[in-house]
Formats: structure tokens, sequence, C-alpha cells
DNA sequence: TCAATAAATGATACGTTGTAACATATTTAT
DNA sequence: ATAAATATGTTACAACGTATCATTTATTGA
């Protein structure tokens, strides 16, 4: 099996289901996500596209189609680090709970873990016990 | 109690027995991430200094000052975000383990744990056998 | 088919964030 | 008190993010 085809596949049929368009640079961008297989920056997707197919998209065309492709609920961002990643549910029917995110100091290195409310509110309240707080 | 003055305290005398000066203005700093409870930008923290202090400090010193905390323990980076935290340990005596952070992905609050490696690595383990990869 | 409309992308300009290089001030030790 | 070390300031610039307006490409309906 090709995973990158199948989530891109699975990505433009979820599309044409909502009568949105995965436009080529969409498509490209999407791709650039999947394939590095980490969260990247817009500016990290403009040198993809331009090392990969040549193309010269400008920065506020790749927040667009960032934005767009949030919408079809294919990549999350993460909003402390204005950097982006592939839903690794693409081709999956996984319903979407609020996604966390699992980010080493270190490296970076980001794993997304789909929690559900009870458990964040069972650490909430375990956190609190033990005499701390969340930091928020 | 007051956890705000005991941390000072003890990262004074953490220095101290360090070799190293907790200046007034490094000193703010760490109020700053202490008090906030969230990760802050060096700009962030430009500004708390300007609103609690009236103090103005270039962002070039802030950086600085930043490298520095980090040096003795105090704060964390989180490198992926360019984002600074108070040590949640501060003023405990527990022995720094990598740590990792919780982020969540809408409203970034930050969780910060003590992971050992061997939980990574297993987790890493369930994670490859599950048919998957961590993001890195 | 072809104008009218909507959707997608491009260009420009500017505010914010991060850092390198060099300069000054402050502290420490002799 | 002076030299050396430490801490902070200044300037200039590169990278990142976004608002505004312009242009291109696709879709629709007579």
């Amino acid at each position: 099996m090709n995973k990158l085809e199948d989530m891109i596949h699975h990505a433009e049929r979820q599309c044409k289901a909502r009568g949105a368009r995965l436009t080529v640079k969409r498509k490209q961008i999407l791709m650039g996500l999947i394939q590095s297989n980490k969260a990247l920056s817009a500016y990290d997707l403009i040198k993809y596209c331009k090392d990969e197919f040549g193309q010269t998209i400008p920065a506020m065309s790749v927040y667009r189609i960032l934005e767009f492709l949030q919408d079809q609920l294919l990549v999350h961002k993460l909003n402390l680090a204005n950097k982006y990643i592939a839903c690794m549910h693409i081709n999956s029917d996984h319903n979407h709970a609020v996604p966390q995110f699992l980010i080493c100091s270190n490296c970076s290195k980001v794993k997304e873990v789909n929690i559900n409310q009870s458990t964040i509110s069972a650490l909430n309240e375990a956190v609190k016990n033990a005499g701390y707080d969340l930091y928020k």
C-alpha cells in the first residue's frame, strides 16, 4: 500500500463531498505535510514546494491554503508554534476529538493524541489535588 | 505560603551556589514567567517588564537572560514555539528528567511532565506496533 | 457560448520576532 | 584603584506573519 497516495486520494474525495476543491497547490502543500512527518512552518512549506515542484508560492497563499486545509480537517495547526501537521486520521474514519500534542522540548518531535474531555478533566483534577496547577 | 517568593528565594540560592548572579532584570524576567503561569515569548516578557516595573529591556537582553535562566535550570524553552516557561520544580529537589510538554492545540495550555526514557521507548514501541510512526 | 459571478491566487507593504556584531556599563578580584 | 570578567545596551538586518488591494482561474446561468 502507498500511504501517501491513499491519504491524498481520501483527501480529494473528502473535499469533493464538501463541495470544496483540492487544487494543485493545495495538494502540494498537503503532500509536504504528510511526507515530512513533522510540524512545519509556512516558510518550510514554501521551501518544500520550491525544491520539490519548482513552484514559487507566495507566503500569503500558503497561509490561506493552510487555513483551507484546516477547515477540511486535513491539517492541524499548533497555535503555540504557528506550525502545521497533517492530521494522522486523514484516511481513517475516526471521529475527530479535541487533538492534543506531545511535544519533545529537545528535538520538537510531535505526537498527536486524541484525549477525550473526561480524561482531560480527570488529569486536571489529579494535578490540582497534587497541589499544582496546569499551565495555562 | 507565598509560592512566588519561595521560588524566587530558591532560585537566588541556587544561583549563588553555582557562582552565578540573579540580577534584578533576571529576577524580573523569572518572576514574569512564574506569575504568568504559561509559556511566554521574549516579546511577551518585554511587555511584562514594561507594564510591571516600567523597565524597557531590549530584546537582545531578554534573549540572553532567558538563556541564562535555562542554564540555571530555572526555565525551560519550548524549542518548537520559541517560548519559555518557568520550571515547575524550581523549589523542589526533584531530579530533572527530560521534560515533555502537553500542549493544547486550541488554547495553548501547556502541561509539563517528566517522562523517563524507558517510558518514551515503550510509547514509541507501542505506537510502532499499532502501525504508526511518531512524528519527528 | 459567453458574460457575470464566485473562488483562488498573486503583489505590495508593513508590523512582529529573532539574532549577529559591536559598544558600553557594571561587578569582581587583585 | 585598576584590570579582567560579566552583564547589558545599540544598531542593523533577516525571517515570519498578515492586511489590503489586484489579478487570474473556475463556475454558473442566460
